[in-house]
DNA sequence: CCGTCTATTCACACATTTCGAACGTAGTCG
DNA sequence: CGACTACGTTCGAAATGTGTGAATAGACGG
């Protein structure tokens, strides 16, 4: 992650640290945020009051938790996206054909946003706690299979873009971390049709995943399906047969919107 | 709206702002931004900068719009909401059944957030764009009919907090502004068992909602159910009768849960 | 009742943000 | 075709406002 910001805002910057840090602690108290951020107490302190005022934190006795503030503006950007509405139904459907998790995917500012997200039956998003998804949640491009899937139907600069921007971290032992074998991996994937993601994010955490594009030929999104390595065969005809799903799913929309 | 934070922090306020004109203008430009803020286009520049850089505004030419980081935060917040999970659901239903909008709302800080919003059999939230209703978005307590539900089942202390807080602002002629007016309603409300709201938030818009308490009596949520003025009669059958419905629906709900 | 946690307040000092003017770059109209 | 306007961007200079650390206040438990 590089920083290219002009004259940036360190204040700015402080404030959304707090509350990043907030989030990850899932809760958390002036003196922890204040140890942990290594700054001054009374400048951790002004920041919480100003930031619960505004609504993106709430106190509870001497907690701090995300507000909910920040629901309107995420549902604002997720509706932003033309793609959300005809989406969010073949990702349930996903999830009941394939008995995994499904979700959809997409780009931005070279960053992979879910912006959907399914498992089993009729489970939708937020009942089940289980693994790291979620709808919201957000991935390297490079070491998911939607982001693979969406990077491999993108113009080669544009790669180059984001992995310069983001690099190329690694999660697990089995993340592409070399350039040029990522540039291997996208070549393979178009050939294909769709991309697999074998513990690259996190073990024991095998995906697929195809892009969707519109008719002029630019990337707009990704369907996935995932599981754990135990219920997601890595045999070539399990594989087929799920990259198979995605790929017919993604045809009906095709066909549903343009 | 009254401040009161102690030594608040001006920049992060700015920044903040700058979010939040983005999102009322659903996309503005640097120059706007300068110009509805009033300050420099320098200053709107480097806030700009940082937020992006921070994945909380996309830049698409020279237009800024709301980022989907906020997305991971606000389905954070939400997913807190111990309810959450078990209202889902009974949004749908209450709207299948009655035939119109549905949500259900909690407090925080003062405000009703909306968690779940549903209209209609099988469109949920964000397929309709239509009315001011959505999840996520937030509302004062005394101007619709689930923050009025939920303040009737508050301590008098804690309603007079909120109101010192936020005051009674009116966005109708119908809207109760007055102090001890709301107070006789509060106490209607606690006879009837659930609130109404006609005309009170928006014009031509009704609603009914009812309060959702935990074992100890503290108010945890609420239910309600509204549309246009044509759609929700203002006759007392039809009145009770979603009324009802919503205090079933509830019913069942604390047996689930409680 | 004291010790040890919290959060909170305050005055000072310096780093940061803010400003405005000047620059670069499109795009448009005469 | 060239001047004009509108926009984003850069820069140095100035002062505002943020950050600090020590001192205060309150809560809790031994």
């Amino acid at each position: 992650m590089t920083d290219d910001a002009p004259r940036p805002v360190k204040t700015t910057k402080t404030s959304l640290a707090v509350v990043r840090t907030v989030r990850d602690n899932d809760g958390a108290t002036l003196s922890e945020l204040a140890d942990q951020l290594e700054v001054a107490k009374s400048t951790i302190h002004n920041h919480l009051h100003t930031l619960v005022e505004e609504g993106f934190l709430v106190r509870e006795g001497d907690t701090y938790h995300v507000g909910l503030q920040f629901l309107p503006f995420g549902e604002h950007a997720r509706d932003r996206n033309p793609l959300y509405a005809a989406t969010r139904r073949r990702v349930y459907s996903l999830s009941e054909k394939s008995g995994n998790e499904a979700d959809f995917i997409v780009e931005e500012n070279g960053r992979a946003y879910s912006l959907e997200y399914a498992i089993g039956e009729s489970t939708p998003r937020g009942l089940s706690e289980s693994g790291p998804f979620r709808a919201g949640n957000r991935f390297y491009m490079h070491n998911c299979a939607s982001g693979k899937a969406i990077l491999a139907s993108m113009p080669e600069a544009r790669v180059r873009e984001i992995i310069g921007r983001w690099g190329l971290p690694a999660t697990t032992d089995e993340t592409i971390t070399d350039e040029a074998a990522l540039f291997d991996e996208l070549e393979a994937i178009r050939e294909r049709g769709y991309a697999t993601n074998n513990e690259e994010l996190i073990e024991g955490y095998r995906s697929i995943g195809a892009s969707i594009t519109s008719p002029d030929g630019e990337v707009v999104g990704a369907f996935s399906i995932g599981g754990p390595t135990y219920r997601m065969a890595v045999d070539e005809s399990t594989t087929e047969e799920i990259g198979q799903l995605l790929v017919d799913e993604i045809d009906a929309l095709e066909t549903e919107l343009f």
